[in-house]
DNA sequence: ATGAAAGCGCTAACAA
DNA sequence: TTGTTAGCGCTTTCAT
């Protein structure tokens, strides 16, 4: 036995059989007598070794079992984004029977250096998720096209050499503004995601403001494709309440404002609710608001968001298939997953 | 070269250098001659090969650079809470300079079976952070005791082997009722955590209810220290703001009702808040209510929460540290936080 | 059913 | 400054 930790070494020696042996003993995965393996359990127990190391198999078998989650943006932001929170529930519950760990690697580019996490660099996993979107050009993904690893992209462009998992939010924005048009309103403005890593906060020219960002795009055309030219657009630096707020006491604070505002996704349509409350605007005899995401939030309770709803669990399954079929060496095709319209009750007739 | 990715070998061989001295090329660690340096970077280069496996480098150094953080719940409703999010936030900036990446394990406990994620008997890791409690009869804490994982256990009992890293929250919730003492109220009522796993979900009698979780214990205690004897005791199944409202109307819906309701969490109170609106009660005229946590809502605006903060990313900043220390093989001291009372717009003097 | 041997890719003594 | 050597702990042919 050596100094320090017993090795499955230890444990065949004590047990008096050859390590392979006691491999076997641990892993089930050959033929090996009933008896030899109580025996050598018995010789584990007693030198308190608590199984192969990780370490060591990973390195024989050449896999780490984890699976590199890139989070588009710093982890407090991330998560306060139910969004994301979901995706990623769906994702690690996917994983774990796949005995795969989810390594958290933080996206955030420190402007103060290297744009890349030292983890996308060096961290062992056999597969790296790059949650919300990625271009062609992101570092991130340069740098795990260099490691060679197989990576999944979330809402991302169809690129070749990755897998790409996202929903039909072209389609679906599409629909809600549809359904808001049936509804008599012409004066509809929209509120945003961010353009671009600027994380502008305030009213955007559409057709010259930089536009890197392709679920921005993609939602923003969905009102397009319905035929409308918003006649305002306010683009905020994240998907979160206050930014919602901040640009609806913008666009609702104004004589001529908008009738109708959509939003690019529940949380900042739940703070255009709240700033129309405070300027004593009734949600939606005065203004209609629309968000999009599906997202359960008790606090526009008694109201009902009007919304897109998308299929946050099932986003996290495929993602989990596609890290499988990466991992057998395949090329999984891309997915779209289905989005559906949801009325509620915070659009109605535009105000006569 | 083999027929696969490259190896050090084969950049060393391509470079006309031995393997020891690419090595030092790739890690820095040693003297090496500029030039050297240089033509095994070109052969690398040349190989496409992308720095050392860390699979070979971990298994060498015997070190996996992962700190696994078992989540105390589901992830989705973990992450649902803002608290979590902050301080998993923090630590995984704490602990990125150490170069160390964090591995998520859901800290579930599936009924049907092992009571044990896998990945907590087998996922390679050098220290594990248990957010949320354990006691000492935690099987999950178990496990990690067998594999000799150090750990850090947030929030939870001292318990000796493991370091511990917690706030002063029951000085703090004994500042909090004596605030809401000192504006008069005397029938005062509480929204609790969970008291164990069952997450029930109503009305307790704190004497008899079976209560596990340390900290829901330590918050109840420090009203108690206040000289109070709550005329209700709610116990919540999660620190959501749905549950906070459903048991604001449950607390808040008869007419001998309480003038003050303090709430464990800042969720639970923003929900008990929704409720008063709901009921029509006025805040604080007709109720006072007070959170803990100190978090940024910003659908009770205008109201500002009277709560206690606590400093969440110093929480995630004091368990990397306590990650470095057991990592050096020391014993980290058990630390513990200061919290503050911060007076809002949500309490106010007993109604007439 | 068991054992012997090779080697996954790397780093760190130590020697030259 | 560079090279030689020896494993880290394990799994997996291949023999027996």
């Amino acid at each position: 036995m050596s100094s320090n930790r017993p090795t499955l070494a230890d444990v065949a020696a004590a047990a008096g059989v050859s390590v392979s042996t006691a491999s076997l003993a641990f892993s089930g995965a050959g033929p090996i007598a009933q008896a030899t393996r109580e025996r050598v359990l018995a010789a584990a127990q007693e030198l308190s070794y608590s199984g192969p190391n990780p370490l060591g198999r990973q390195l024989r078998r050449g896999r780490a079992g984890i699976v590199g989650v890139v989070i588009g943006d710093a982890l407090r932001r991330a998560f306060r984004e139910p969004v994301s929170a979901q995706v990623l529930d769906g994702l690690v519950g996917s994983l774990g029977p796949l005995d795969l760990g989810v390594l958290l690697i933080p996206g955030t580019s420190d402007p103060s250096g290297n744009p890349v996490d030292p983890l996308i660099e060096s961290a062992a996993m056999d597969v790296a998720v790059l949650m919300w979107g990625g271009t062609d050009a992101d570092p991130k993904l340069a740098a795990l096209r260099r490691r060679g690893i197989p990576t999944v992209v979330l809402e991302g462009l169809p690129m070749d050499g990755v897998a790409s998992v996202g929903i039909a939010d072209r389609r679906g924005m599409t629909e809600l503004t549809r359904h808001v048009l049936e509804l008599g309103h012409t004066r509809i403005a929209t509120v945003t995601l961010p353009f671009n890593a600027e994380r502008g906060d305030g009213l955007v020219d559409p057709d010259t403001h930089p536009l890197d960002w392709e679920i921005t795009r993609r939602r923003l055309a969905g009102i397009l494709d319905a035929g409308v030219r918003p006649v305002a657009v306010y683009e905020t630096p994240a998907s979160l309440v206050e930014h919602g707020r901040t640009a609806g006491l913008a666009l609702l604070g104004s004589p001529d404002r908008p009738t109708a505002v959509i939003a690019q996704s529940d949380l900042l349509a739940a703070g255009v609710v709240l700033a129309a409350r405070e300027l004593g605007l009734r949600v939606p005899q005065d203004v209609s608001i629309a968000g999009f995401d599906g997202l359960e939030l008790p606090w526009v309770a008694p109201d009902v968001l009007t919304t897109v709803v998308q299929p946050l669990e099932d986003k996290g399954v495929a993602i989990g298939q596609a890290v499988a079929t990466l991992l057998a060496g395949e090329v999984p095709h891309a997915v779209e997953l289905p989005v559906a319209l949801r009325v509620g009750t915070t659009t109605g007739p535009v105000p006569a």
